[in-house]
DNA sequence: AAACCGTGGGA
DNA sequence: TTCCCAAGGTT
């Protein structure tokens, strides 16, 4: 059991200064920075939302930028989709929902790049609802202290009923929440808990006195020479130039693999994320003209069919 | 449901 | 140097 005093007296005077928790942020700058964070540090997401939320405040201000202004704004964050994600995303509540952040659970995850943490995320943080919140700390904190075992599972329906257990039947839910994450990703740590300044009295893992864990349960994926890379690259290369890049300045992103350089590209155009000017150039999505590029091309025939269902929106 | 999707920093 | 990991989502 995880006393909810004991973890929001600590998270007062613990907690970091981020600038999506200050007074005043409005919901969809937290959903902002909820996209950014997902799989991304705090360190590298901070400067960039800062830029961002100054630039685009609300979603009509983003959904009117362009896709290629948003992808070059997201820069290095990685994970460029969540980047059209977020766009998509404005874009829905800008012409669906009045221009307002969705305050509930069932909407919010019906919108694009919302799933069942953000979802749960936004409506406990900016609107202050009591519900389950469940990300990768709280999975960990909740293994170690309330199960004793020394790393999260795989996830499961089970995290949920758990954290829903633990949280006070009041109004503080949601510092509760923010505190629980918080406790995970400052002292409860995936590599080296600081248990020595852990607020918490009880602690399963501890009183068993720490069992080691098997290890990572699966090897995690290396990135040198994948397909990620190779589109990292080509990406990086379109976001540096406002103009469009011929096939022959993309060609030497990547030369070690043709084969897989001409796939990647092709994947990006799918993906939506780049496109083809009329003159068989590349830019960023969005980039190649008015109404977002309407009158581009897709490399092959397979892909231009493929990529048009990709950019619909919906 | 396992695999894929970027990137950089720290151990 | 290599490997791990970081407020996940989608297919």
């Amino acid at each position: 059991m995880i006393d909810a005093g004991d973890l929001i007296g600590w998270y007062a005077r613990a907690q970091r200064d981020l600038p999506w928790r200050r007074p005043g942020v409005s919901p969809w700058q937290i959903l902002v920075s909820e996209f950014m964070l997902q799989q991304t540090p705090v360190a590298r997401v901070e400067p960039i939302w800062l830029d961002w939320i100054a630039r685009w405040p609300t979603p009509s201000a983003t959904a009117a930028a362009g896709a290629a202004d948003v992808l070059r704004a997201w820069g290095k964050l990685g994970y460029p989709r969540r980047a059209k994600r977020l766009h998509e995303c404005a874009t829905v509540i800008a012409n669906d929902h009045d221009d307002l952040v969705p305050d509930d659970v069932e909407t919010l995850l019906s919108l694009p790049g919302i799933g069942t943490y953000t979802a749960r995320a936004v409506a406990c943080f900016a609107f202050r609802q009591r519900v389950p919140v469940v990300d990768t700390n709280v999975r960990r904190v909740v293994a170690r202290a309330v199960h004793g075992l020394p790393d999260a599972g795989s996830p499961s329906a089970r995290d949920l009923a758990d954290v829903a257990a633990l949280l006070p039947d009041d109004e503080t839910a949601p510092q509760f929440s923010v505190a629980l994450m918080e406790l995970g990703a400052t002292v409860c740590t995936a590599r080296s808990p600081r248990c020595g300044v852990c607020p918490l009295r009880q602690c399963a893992w501890r009183a068993k006195g720490f069992p080691a864990g098997a290890g990572p349960v699966r090897r995690t994926q290396r990135y040198a020479g994948t397909d990620r890379q190779v589109r990292g690259r080509l990406l990086d290369v379109l976001r540096g130039s406002t103009s469009p890049v011929t096939r022959a300045e993309l060609d030497l992103a990547w030369t070690t693999d043709t084969a897989q350089r001409d796939r990647c590209l092709d994947s990006l155009l799918v993906d939506g994320l780049a496109e083809q000017t009329a003159d068989g150039r590349f830019v960023l999505f969005g980039g190649a003209g008015e109404a977002g590029g309407a009158d581009a091309q897709a490399v092959t025939a397979h892909s231009d069919s493929s990529a048009a269902e990709a950019n619909r929106r919906r």
